[in-house]
DNA sequence: CTCCACGATGTTTACGTCAACATCACGGAG
DNA sequence: CTCCGTGATGTTGACGTAAACATCGTGGAG
C-alpha cells in the first residue's frame, strides 16, 4: 500500500512534475537524465516531486524523440538447446550491464522462410540492433539480406556473412577431443556428428577428420544424429555392438548421453572398453555415468562479446574485434586407454 | 541487394507514403492497421507505395499514441533451470500468436531487494504487462507491492498473492510419485527435498508427507538439496550406503541424476535395490541410466495459460480462470518392487 | 426531385519527450 | 559603472502515429 497513488489517475508526465515543482518541463527532463547543469536545490525539489507523483519517463516518447529504444533483439530458433539458453542468459546479463533490455524475436520453424520473415520484420521491431543465433546455412547473404540499417551481430562460425560474427572455436574443440583420445592410445576415433545443416556440426566433423588424417589414421565413416539424446542412442546401439570401436567423439553431450545409455543396455563398459568425449559441457554432464569427458564451451563469453560488438555498432564506438572464443577440454571418467593397452 | 533503398535515406513515414500515394496520412494509417473502411483500389495503391518506399510503422510512435507496446515482460531469476527455460519458450510462443513480443527483465540475484527493484522499475519499462516466474517467498505482498496499474500474472502455486497466478499442481505430482512407490510394495518412501525457500519444494514435501501419513507409514526425515545435481549426489552418498532405504522420491530430475551417480559409484543397483522417482521430466531423463521414472510437468501449458490470462487483463476481455495444471506420472526403469518382494 | 444516411476519405490535434534556441540573473573585467 | 560572459532555466517545435471530428459524394426512400 505504501505510496498513495490517486484513484485511477493517469500516469504523471514531465509536465505534471514541472507544474508541481514550479519549474519547466525541460528542467524536469534534465533532472530525469541526470544532466549536470541543474542547481542542487532545484534538482532536489524536482526529485521530490517526481517521487510524490510517482513519475517515471515514458519509454515510447523517449524512443520516438531520440530514435533509440535501448533494446537488443535476439533471434533464435529454440530455447530448448543448452547452448541457446546459455547464450540468451549471457546476452541478457551483459546487455543489462550497459543499460539495454533484451527482446525475443522468435522464429518457430527452422526454415529459411521464417528467418527471412523475422529479419524482414526487423525494422518494425522496437530494437536498436539484433543478435542472431542461427546456423549460417539459413543466413547466406544471397537469400536473406539483412537490412543494411540495422546493426547486427551473428553468433556463428561461418565466414559467409560480411556482418560481424563471433563464435566458439569449434575446430579447436574437435581437435582437442580427438587428440585426447589418440593420446590415450586409441588406434582411431569414431564420430557421431550433428546434423549437416548446422555449420558447427560440419566444423566439428571436419576438424576431427583432419586430426585423424594428419596422424595417418583411418577415418571411419561418421554416424549422423540430430543433437537429440535419441539419435545418440540409436547410433549407440550399433556402436556398442562393434568391439573394434574403442573411442568415440560425439558432437554434443546430449547425443553422448544417448550413447551411454545404449552402452549400459548392451553391457558395453565405459570407459574400460569404450572411451567417449562429448561437446558442450552441459550442467548435467559431470553427473552422467560415467561422468563425461567433454569440451567446455564458454557460452557466457560468447554472449558477452556479442553484446559488446553490437553496442559498439549501435553507439558507434570502437568495435571489439573478438571473433573466436577458445574452449577447454574437461577430462572426466568416460575416457581411458583402449582395452589392449 | 533486392530493394533499392535510397542512399542514407531516413526511414519513410506515413506522411511520405501518403504523399506518394496521393492520399491522406489517415488513410495510410488505416491501411497499415488493416481496418475495414478503405476502398480496395485505394488500399492497393497505398500498399504499393508502402512497399516501394520500404515503409514500416514506427513502434515508438504507435506506442506513444496508443499507450500499448504489444510487449510482455518476463521476470525470472535465471534461465539455467529447466523449468524456467521451458516457461520462457512457451510464453514467447504463445505471446507471438496473439501479436505480442517478449522482453526479458532479468533479476540477477535471488534476493528480495533485486526483485523489488525490478518490479519498481516496471512502470518505466516498455511493457503492457508482466509474467513473474519467481518463488512466492520473495513476493509476499507485504514487502513487494506490485504496481496496481500493471497487469501481472504470477507463475507460482502460492496463494499468498492476490494477483492472478497459475502453476503446476505440485501436490498432485508429489502424491502420484509417492503413491507409485507405495503401490510397488515399498514400506515407506524417502525424500530429497528442494530448498525450502521455494514454495514448490515445500508443496512437494508436504504432499509426500501427507501420503505417507494417510497410509500410516513412517515418515523418514527428508534430505534437503538445492536442485543441483551436486546436492543430489551428496544426499545420494548417504542414501546408497543405507540398505533400509528402498525408495526415494526426489524433488527434481537434476538431483535424481546426482543420486543415480552416487548409486553407481557405490555399486547400489537401481531399481533392484533402490527405486527412484524424479520430478520435471526434463529432456534428458529418459536417457539417464536407468531411464528415470518421473513426474511430467506441462510447462508449455502453464506458459500458454499465463499469457492468456495476462492478455485478458491487458485487453480487458474475459479472463481465463485456469489456476492449476495437472501432471502425469511417467513410469520408466528406475522404479521396481522392493528387494524382498 | 429532394433530402438524408452512410461509407470513404481528409483535417486537426494530442500523445510525452528532448533538442535547439531564447532569456535571465549574476559577477568579474575593464 | 558598464558590459559581457557564464551558467541556470524557460519556450518552442518537432518526432510519427492514431483518435476525434469534419467533409464529400453517392444512392435510395419518400
Amino acid at each position: 500500500m505504501g505510496s498513495a497513488s490517486g484513484p485511477a489517475a493517469k500516469k504523471a508526465s514531465a509536465a505534471d512534475v514541472a507544474r508541481h515543482a514550479g519549474v519547466s518541463m525541460q528542467t524536469v527532463s534534465r533532472v530525469a537524465r541526470d544532466l549536470e547543469n541543474v542547481q542542487p536545490a532545484t534538482r532536489d525539489r524536482v526529485r521530490a516531486s517526481m517521487v510524490e507523483l510517482g513519475y517515471s519517463p515514458n519509454r515510447a516518447a523517449r524512443a520516438l524523440r531520440s530514435g533509440r529504444f535501448h533494446t537488443i533483439g535476439v533471434i533464435m530458433f529454440t530455447l530448448s538447446s543448452f547452448g541457446n539458453t546459455k547464450f540468451l542468459e549471457a546476452i541478457a546479463e551483459a546487455a543489462g550491464l550497459v543499460g539495454y533490455t533484451i527482446t525475443l524475436l522468435p522464429v518457430s520453424q527452422r526454415t529459411r522462410g521464417e528467418v527471412t520473415g523475422a529479419i524482414a520484420r526487423l525494422s518494425e521491431q522496437a530494437v536498436d540492433g539484433v543478435v542472431i543465433v542461427i546456423e549460417a546455412d539459413l543466413l547466406s547473404e544471397d537469400d536473406v539480406d539483412l537490412p543494411a540499417d540495422v546493426p547486427v551481430v551473428i553468433i556463428d562460425s561461418s565466414r559467409l556473412s560480411e556482418r560481424p560474427f563471433i563464435d566458439t572455436d569449434q575446430a579447436l574443440g574437435a581437435r582437442l577431443a580427438t587428440q585426447h583420445l589418440l593420446d590415450l592410445g586409441h588406434e582411431t576415433v569414431w564420430h557421431i556428428a550433428g546434423p549437416q545443416t548446422f555449420y558447427a556440426a560440419r566444423r566439428r566433423e571436419a576438424a576431427w577428420r583432419e586430426v585423424l588424417e594428419s596422424h595417418g589414421r583411418e577415418v571411419p565413416p561418421p554416424f549422423t544424429g540430430d543433437w537429440s539424446t535419441g539419435s545418440g542412442y540409436r547410433a549407440g546401439l550399433e556402436i556398442a555392438r562393434r568391439p573394434e570401436i574403442t573411442a568415440v567423439f560425439v558432437a554434443n553431450d546430449g547425443m553422448a548421453l544417448g550413447l551411454l545409455r545404449a552402452c549400459h543396455e548392451l553391457g558395453r563398459d565405459v570407459p574400460s572398453t569404450l572411451s567417449i568425449v562429448g561437446f558442450d559441457d552441459m550442467t548435467e554432464s559431470e553427473s552422467f555415468w560415467p561422468p563425461l569427458t567433454t569440451i567446455h564451451q564458454h557460452f557466457d563469453e560468447v554472449g558477452r562479446s556479442s553484446v559488446a560488438m553490437l553496442v559498439a555498432q549501435i553507439e558507434r564506438t570502437t568495435p571489439t574485434p573478438v571473433t573466436m572464443v577458445p574452449v577447454d577440454l574437461v577430462v572426466r571418467a568416460s575416457t581411458a586407454p583402449p582395452p589392449g593397452a
